[in-house]
DNA sequence: TTGAAAGCGCTAACAA
DNA sequence: TTGTTAGCGCTTTCAA
């Protein structure tokens, strides 16, 4: 712990206020006494209590930020944008990871209230009612990314928009098989999903619209399993669209375990846009989905709460394709 | 915010203390009027001012983690593992990214202190004699993970052993030319790239002891623009050994796009040993980097050392080939 | 079994 | 231009 301005004061003869002038460039202080103390405050090393301040004024210049895992890259774009939007504005991120966890997702936000942060970004894996209210009792601000909650302003991907235009392509393309692919989806009503049933939705939608087109909903745990007897029975070329690009390779290796070519026997596509996919030998296609636009849009947003002035309800970014050329 | 124990000794009826003692189950206090406390405490849903409690006790149960950023899988799996440790203990982890920049670097180790962290993980970017002193003056618990810090307990991957064995597997299997490719260490002395340099070092050494090897050592920022001529001048099939899974992927999509099978021009392998590599259809070899045990390790190291406890001065880990069938 | 009081280091309103 | 004073909410020592 360094030296208090207590301490300052009492060595420069001056009251404890005089010194807080000098510290913090306030006017009402002679150039003289000034000097000498911010003389002292250097050569002792002083910095002001952290602590003590945030309690006296209840303000903290720090956020907390909560993503799932830090593994996927979706995420750690994210948080990085975000902690780099807030660390030019002088203020700490609180960078927290759920694990898809609803009971630590809780435990976390608990523990930013504690830090009395002054707002709080995340990626939620709840999406109840009572987490909802519990969440706006807090009367902080919040805003939801990439999965949303009722109730509070949220940024994220156009994903039903993004998910049509990944069929689109595959039609023009002239398929007219196309699965979807989205396992967790099993997991509907347990946790939230928003995301990935924006996905699904926006590939049933273009399903409803061109009824000449057939393939299915795949959700199943044993997805994996099912490809061989999809491939083999298959009357034409089929195009596999997955809703995360990890499952999508995934899917790819499983093919080349088969001993096949995974872009002669089908046509694959991601979602996400992962930089990976760049080092594939045959780059398979995939929707983006950005990550680090959503983080920096979100903290924007977040920001303007904090300072209490108001914010769109809803910020979709487009989702693009990029081809199996890279764009 | 919620409640105060104040608040509480006021609806109580009783005195501040009192209500304290009922809080931290304390003794001395009749079990009626503790019943009473915690019935309002409970039903106003009180929780203790952390920055209050903070300020008092000088104690925060609270840690740092400093790494260069949350992309490469290398450090989130140690982040992962490290919040993991500390969670479970009841310690909440600040999360911080260097992005490699010393002057970064230093203002997270400030922020850090002035919310009176009980110790510090990192992994340094700086290793001057400047910084280390300045970090010794903070009279903190510090351990420094991955890449070395004079002075300072230090837990990491055995990176000179771990490239003795790629080594000695190139010549098992008959190489007798191997090129060891390290981008980073053009900026030695600059920065610190203890785990770069080990890296290179156990390669150096077994190239010292084995006189009929051939091979370069390639730090050059045009690595990349060299392959085409190393893989075409050679007279026999080169070894290209990669300090970091990541360069050897970038060598490997370089070969795939001039047109070459990746593993009948050369046989290549890296270090770190990413999970991506799976995905790949042909999995080039690579040196396994136990991250996730580094960071288990390392807050292990620093929980003792916040207990005021003897720790080793350094702990390596193992690190083990991972041929190209994944084993 | 209960309570009073001082202190952690800073902020902020008010006086001199 | 400078100083006094009363908090912020909790911890801790000492007294009743």
């Amino acid at each position: 712990m360094s030296i208090t301005a207590a301490e300052i004061a009492k060595m420069c003869n001056v009251s404890r206020t005089t010194v807080d002038r000098a510290l913090k460039n306030k006017p009402g202080i002679s150039e003289e006494t000034r000097a000498r103390i911010l003389g002292i405050a250097g050569r002792y090393g002083y910095r002001p209590n952290y602590l003590a301040s945030s309690l006296s004024t209840g303000r903290t210049r720090a956020v907390g930020i909560i993503v799932f895992d830090l593994y996927n890259q979706h995420f750690s774009a994210l948080v990085s944008a975000i902690e780099r939007y807030f660390t030019q504005a002088g203020i700490f991120s609180y960078i927290c990871i759920s694990r898809k966890d609803q009971a630590r997702e809780r435990n976390l936000i608990d523990s930013l209230i504690d830090r009395l942060v002054d707002g709080i970004l995340l990626v939620p894996i709840n999406n109840s009612a009572d987490f909802c209210a519990h969440l706006r009792g807090l009367n902080l601000p919040v805003v939801a990314m990439s999965n949303r909650l009722p109730g509070f302003p949220f940024v994220g991907g156009d994903n039903a928009a993004g998910a049509r235009t990944g069929m689109q392509n595959f039609y023009d393309l002239g398929y007219r098989t196309v699965h979807f692919v989205c396992p967790p989806l099993r997991r509907l009503g347990t946790e939230n999903l928003s995301a990935q049933s924006e996905r699904a939705d926006g590939y049933l939608q273009f399903m409803r619209e061109h009824p000449e087109m057939r393939g299915e909903l795949i959700s199943s745990a044993d997805y994996l399993d099912r490809i061989e007897s999809i491939l083999s029975d298959s009357p034409e070329k089929p195009g596999i669209f997955c809703s995360s690009d990890l499952f999508m390779l995934s899917i790819r290796k499983r093919i080349v375990d088969l001993g096949w070519d995974p872009s002669s026997c089908c046509r694959l596509m991601g979602f996400d846009g992962i930089e990976f996919l760049d080092q594939l030998s045959q780059r398979p296609a995939s929707i983006f989905y950005p990550a680090e636009a959503i983080g920096e849009a979100a903290a924007r947003t977040l920001d303007e709460m904090i300072h209490g002035r108001p914010v769109e309800q809803q910020r979709l970014l487009p989702c693009p394709l990029i081809a199996e050329n890279g764009r």
